[in-house]
RNA sequence: GCCUCUGUAGCUCAGUUGGUAGAGCAGAGGACUGAAAAUCCUCGUGUCGUUGGUUCGAUUCCGACCGGAGGCA
């Protein structure tokens, strides 16, 4: 018998509905949700990031949700320790926990364990090999790179400088390499047993219409407000590439129209999904659930609540 | 009614001195191990408005017709 940890996952492009889905699930299951979320663990993005309610939420406990202040970084390594010790908590008090959110690097780090010990980030070092980009050129730190790593620098396109400094920040910082790092990750087995739904549209243009109607939604619930309020504050580089802020930047400085400003913040958020997608798509283990093979929420439900029952095979916690 | 301009990819347009065409945007696919809502890569066949004519060959030249814009009455 299985003594993993089973571990319901959640996962979806951003308005799929995976928050009523989740909720849902926990209230029938005796759960817990914890989110697996870069943004919304941020205390002043409420509206833009779609954080639950109070109503959403049906009642059942959510954990890592509007608790991190806009000026303090956050990263994958704290998010995994975050989310193991309250998953643990959950399970402690005889609960279920759901992993539930749209962020595939901060669940794939949970469910599959990956490993970030050391390393840790060194900002004048970033900053030194940056400017050694600046003035090299970044396939200079490419080739430094591949004389460690030649199995990373290979993978890596000379355009994505950010990759490369992390790369050659690992080396310097703890003498390992990105792809030891890799490699230690996936002989560690993990303790979960995770049941992976990924919510998805049939027609890709159903998806879009939910995401234009949700940020309109948005800024009838207040979002300019909450924009500009954000914006004036000092922010981390982290929060600050939460979608739905500095797309209406260009507006409050008049360079742009309201309705400018708006399309674009929706073409980003289109454009997210697809690349959350993507990152859905390429777990064998994933569960396609189409919410538009559903008429209402319930059917989406069961369904859902059929293939845990079946993974989980009778004992499920 | 007459004159001028115009009709090419979902959109805006380029182009072919006649050998069936290419940019930007939109869109699609992919990668991803300490900022991931970030970062990066790849992808352009379409009755060249319709129909006749000239031609070995027409999206290109000529005519007619249909749509759009402007001008003159």
């Amino acid at each position: 018998m299985d003594s993993r940890l089973f571990l319901p996952v959640i996962a979806g492009p951003t308005a799929s509905g995976k928050t009523a889905l989740a909720a849902e699930l926990a209230k029938r299951m005796d759960g817990e949700v914890v989110s697996a979320d870069s943004m919304q663990i941020y205390e002043g993005l409420r509206i833009g990031t779609a954080r639950p309610t109070q109503s959403e939420m049906r009642g059942v406990p959510h954990h890592l949700l509007g608790f991190l202040p806009l000026s303090e970084g956050y990263s994958v390594a704290r998010y995994v320790e975050d989310a193991r010790r309250i998953i643990s908590e959950i399970h402690g008090r005889g609960k279920l926990p759901f992993l539930c959110g749209g962020t595939g690097l901060y669940i794939d780090a949970v469910i599959d364990n990956l490993s970030f010990h050391g390393g840790g980030g060194d900002p004048e070092l970033r900053e030194s090999l940056r400017m050694r980009a600046e003035r090299e050129g970044a396939e200079a730190l490419l080739r430094e790179l591949r004389e460690y790593d030649k199995q990373t620098a290979d993978r890596l396109h000379p355009n994505n400088l950010g990759r490369i400094i992390r790369a050659l920040e690992l080396v310097k910082t703890t003498g390992m390499t990105m792809s030891e790092q890799i490699r230690l990750s996936r002989n560690r087995p993990s303790p979960y047993n995770p049941c992976v739904i990924v919510l998805d549209c049939r027609v890709r243009a159903c998806l879009y219409d939910r995401i234009n109607r949700r940020v309109d939604d948005m800024l009838k619930s207040g979002l300019l407000d909450e924009a500009r309020r954000v914006l004036s504050l000092p922010t981390a580089p982290t929060a600050m590439q939460a979608i739905g802020y500095k797309e209406l930047a260009p507006y409050f400085a008049g360079e742009l129209t309201l309705e400018q400003a708006v399309s674009n913040l929706k073409q980003s958020t289109r454009r997210y999904a697809k690349r959350q997608l993507s990152w859905f798509r390429r777990r064998r283990d994933a569960n396609f659930l189409y919410i538009d093979d559903y008429m209402d929420i319930q059917g989406l439900v069961a369904k859902a609540a059929e293939i845990l029952e079946g993974h989980a095979n009778g004992h499920l916690y």
